[in-house]
DNA sequence: GCCGTTTTCGGCCCGACTGTTTTCAGTCG
């Protein structure tokens, strides 16, 4: 599948394009083209094959042609050309917090800079602030970018796992210490975006000027960017960026989809608004004839002027929500409350912080029906594994637990297997059934090469105790990609194999994502569990993170095995 | 360059902010 590749090359085109000064409606019928190919669930080689490929909304004969010429030949003319007439590292320089692909055009043709170095040396100079439409200002800003103080927020993007938390404890701090009415955490954190730029949280008051004060006294507040009447920003310590905005309480529902996005997403309803006469904005919705506001107090208002359903945020990446919503045909997404237990945790037995009680009695807590306990198994030269003995203690201890809490909760013995360079597990196959379930994945000889890791996972997909691959990618969210994975060839083979990949719902996996989990089901029908991978108590509180991942990915309840009530959870188990 | 239950030509999201200007272009989200 070579849609990324292709998808960057438009991208790219679309960049040096814009920074020629082409056409804006082309570059961004480029962007629109790049993004379609994003977002393809099939292999875009398969659809230039069969002459299928201006089926893709957003792609016409134009660009077909250039995706087919650099499928055959590996380049597309239009963009050598381009290539040609601006240097490629200009891109670097729009990087910089201010300069656009004007600025860096104009730094390029009049003073001949290519290079981050070359603007700094300008800059040191003074050579910049006589250039037209710059000036000392802009000289000293880029100055300040490039020494660090202003990066883009797309160059420092944190995991949800870190975001979202921060976002809560700030909401609470003004709840507590300001006079709010609403408020409401919006912006990535709110699409459960797998890495979020900034956090953005809106609210209603009286009393506005007050509610500023306030908010620069939260406790994780490294220095105020900008502090004005309705709007604050602030740089926590983290180097998070916070914006808090007050809002009439009449466009609190338009501002919070405003702020919500995702941008596609609102361009998205903007033209289908302009085509039924309407205006969409942070304010609300207006009547374009009349400029009479038709709604904003509630968020559904500006989709239902539309005459459209609301659609969860999770799904506003434009990748086909908004028609969806149009025919009604929007999924029931899953939601948290739908999770009956956790399938993938670890205790003192192995990693774990906490003893197989206390994850059994935060469980309880949690309120599922059941549990799988999947401590990790002492494959040669994995730390802290089990062997056999020590599971057979555990499965006596469970077994003990089950009696002690009843119809309470159901406590499943299940194990972590690793896969190992040769494909085989911990264990031999016929020691596999003392487990109720077992999960299997990759923890080591993760630098083989793509064929011989597709040979590990096949192998452990075959054996029947193996219902579950986790974290089917290995990827941990920055700091590896994960191994060299053939992803059609994984679906295909859990098709065939009945088994059942895992949402790790650890905020640093994430694994499967969204975009391969969309995948999954939409071609292959496949199904799946989210597992928390929880070592501790408090890691069992992530399954919202994986709740995120399958709503971003359109999953509803009937995807996902662990929304099963006990007996029907049980009757899986069993099954061969 | 794409697209069409007002269309095959003439549109293509919207507003705020910044820094440069004297009415606005560029950048950003």
């Amino acid at each position: 599948m070579r849609n990324k590749e292709v998808s960057q090359k438009f991208y790219e085109l679309a960049s040096l394009a814009e920074l020629a000064g082409e056409n804006p409606f082309k570059v961004n019928a480029y962007v629109k083209a790049a993004r379609a190919i994003e977002y393809l669930p099939t292999p875009i080689e398969d659809l230039a094959r069969e002459n299928r490929l201006t089926e893709i909304k957003g792609i016409g004969s134009g660009i077909a042609k250039k995706i087919v010429q650099y499928l055959e030949t590996g380049k597309i003319e239009k963009l050598e050309e381009f290539k040609k007439k601006v240097p490629p590292s200009l891109l670097e320089m729009e990087k910089i917090s201010g300069i656009g692909p004007k600025g860096a055009y104009a730094l390029y043709k009049h003073l001949g800079i290519t290079t981050v170095e070359e603007l700094k040396e300008a800059a040191l100079n003074g050579k910049i602030r006589s250039l037209p439409g710059f000036g000392a200002k802009k000289e000293e800003n880029i100055l300040k970018a490039i020494q660090g103080l202003r990066k883009k927020k797309v160059e420092k993007r944190v995991s949800i796992g870190i975001g979202l938390p921060l976002a809560e404890a700030i909401v609470e701090f003004l709840k507590k210490n300001s006079p709010i009415e609403k408020i409401q955490v919006c912006g990535s954190i709110r699409r459960m975006k797998e890495k979020i730029g900034d956090i953005d949280i809106l609210a209603t008051s009286e009393k506005p000027e007050e509610v500023m004060a306030r908010f620069i006294e939260v406790p994780m507040i490294k220095d105020i960017v900008v502090k004005g009447e309705t709007k604050t920003s602030i740089l926590t310590n983290e180097g998070l960026q916070v914006d808090l905005r007050v809002v009439e309480p009449s466009s609190f529902g338009a501002a919070i989809q405003y702020f919500t996005g995702s941008k596609q997403h609102n361009i998205k309803l903007r033209e289908l608004a302009i085509k039924s006469g309407y205006k969409i904005n942070e304010y609300g919705v207006f009547e374009v004839k009349t400029e009479r506001k038709i709604g904003g107090e509630k968020e559904e208002d500006v989709y239902n002027a539309l005459g459209l359903p609301w659609i969860p945020p999770e799904m506003r990446e434009d990748r086909g929500e908004v028609e969806a919503a149009m025919t009604n045909d929007l999924p029931n997404l899953v939601e948290l409350f739908d999770i009956k237990g956790d399938i993938h945790m670890h205790t003192t037995y192995s990693d774990g912080a906490n003893t197989l009680e206390e994850m059994v009695k935060r469980a309880m807590e949690l309120g599922y029906e059941y549990i799988v306990v999947s401590d990790h198994a002492k494959a040669l030269g994995v730390a802290s594994g089990l062997t056999l003995d020590e599971y057979k203690r555990q499965k006596r201890e469970i077994d003990e637990l089950n009696e002690k809490f009843g119809d309470k909760i159901r406590i499943f013995f299940g194990a972590e297997l690793n896969i190992l360079s040769d494909g085989r597990v911990d264990f031999p196959e016929e020691e596999l059934e003392i487990f109720d379930i077992c999960l299997a994945g990759i923890h080591t000889a993760l630098t083989q090469p793509m064929k011989k890791i597709m040979e590990r996972l096949k192998k452990a997909m075959r054996i029947k105790k193996i219902k579950i691959i986790a974290h089917p990618t290995g990827r941990v969210i920055g700091e590896r990609e994960g191994y060299e994975v053939d992803l059609e060839e994984l679906l295909e083979e859990a098709k065939n194999t009945g088994t059942i990949l895992e949402i790790n719902a650890n905020p640093k996996r994430l694994d499967l994502n969204d975009m391969n989990a969309m995948h999954a089901k939409k071609t292959y029908g496949l199904k799946f569990v989210i597992g928390t991978d929880a070592h501790s108590r408090e890691g069992l509180d992530d399954m919202k993170y994986g709740i995120g991942v399958a709503r971003r990915a359109w999953l509803t309840r009937a995807d996902i095995i662990n929304t099963l009530p006990l007996k029907e959870f049980e009757k899986f188990i069993r099954e061969e």
